[in-house]
DNA sequence: TTGACATATTCCCATAATGGAATATAATAA
DNA sequence: TTATTATATTCCATTATGGGAATATGTCAA
């Protein structure tokens, strides 16, 4: 596959960035936070429909967030979360941005404190 | 707009998760650390066209990631991280998926060890 | 072997994304 | 005012998405 001339957007399937840009997915990756499950009773507790919930688990397979093992013809899907890693990683190199608004915050919560103090 | 039942995709502009779903995008707020930028000087650092520069930074301006200030015909633009915060701490969630990983890579080193130790 | 169950895959549709090229808009300078 | 510079927007072609429905594949049970 060639993805540098005419990309119209950058797969899914690429990387973990894009598998988990999918609301739905992120919400299939905070439900196996509970053990692993099989295909059909993620579709039964998250109501989706059972092709669905198997076209995300292949997406999430594809760039190893999830694992699966098959018992007999129950597979179950379970987590292998290791690749967030990276997007954790890279969004702490952004860390100082939002702290520097947090300081402003809380900067402004003690002015705001010392003003209600004086008027005592 | 209605993104319910006719959903194709969820659409970059929809949040935070989308807008650094694109590698290009990531690229430009890793440029953005190391300051405010033109646009122009942004196409020249990374060596894009203009308007996609302009694009993807109108991508990153919706979901809140960079913020823009006009100075006479150029238009700086700086980070505003603070969005990134969110995807931190989801990611953060599953930090002990990781570090299971990184106990056994440590415990599988630490293994290797003794048994060197022990052939001495 | 056959039927039932669990999961995966395929086809279709509507939507939208990306890059490129061209063009529009805005601001400055001559 | 007009030319130039800086940026934004529009149009196009290509690619890919996600859901639904139907179907294929695989496994077990009777």
């Amino acid at each position: 596959m060639e993805y540098n001339n005419v990309m119209a957007r950058t797969p899914t399937t690429f990387d973990v960035f894009n598998a988990i840009a999918e609301p739905k997915r992120r919400e299939l990756m905070n439900l196996l936070q509970s053990g692993a499950r099989t295909v059909n009773a993620i579709a039964e507790m998250l109501g989706w429909r059972q092709p669905q919930v198997s076209k995300h688990l292949a997406v999430l397979h594809r760039v190893g967030l999830v694992q699966s093992e098959a018992r007999g013809r129950e597979h179950y899907y379970r987590l292998d979360a290791a690749g967030l890693r990276e997007i954790h990683e890279w969004t702490a190199t952004f860390e100082e941005y939002w702290e520097h608004q947090l300081v402003r915050i809380k900067q402004h919560a003690e002015e705001k404190a010392r003003m209600a103090k004086r008027r005592d």
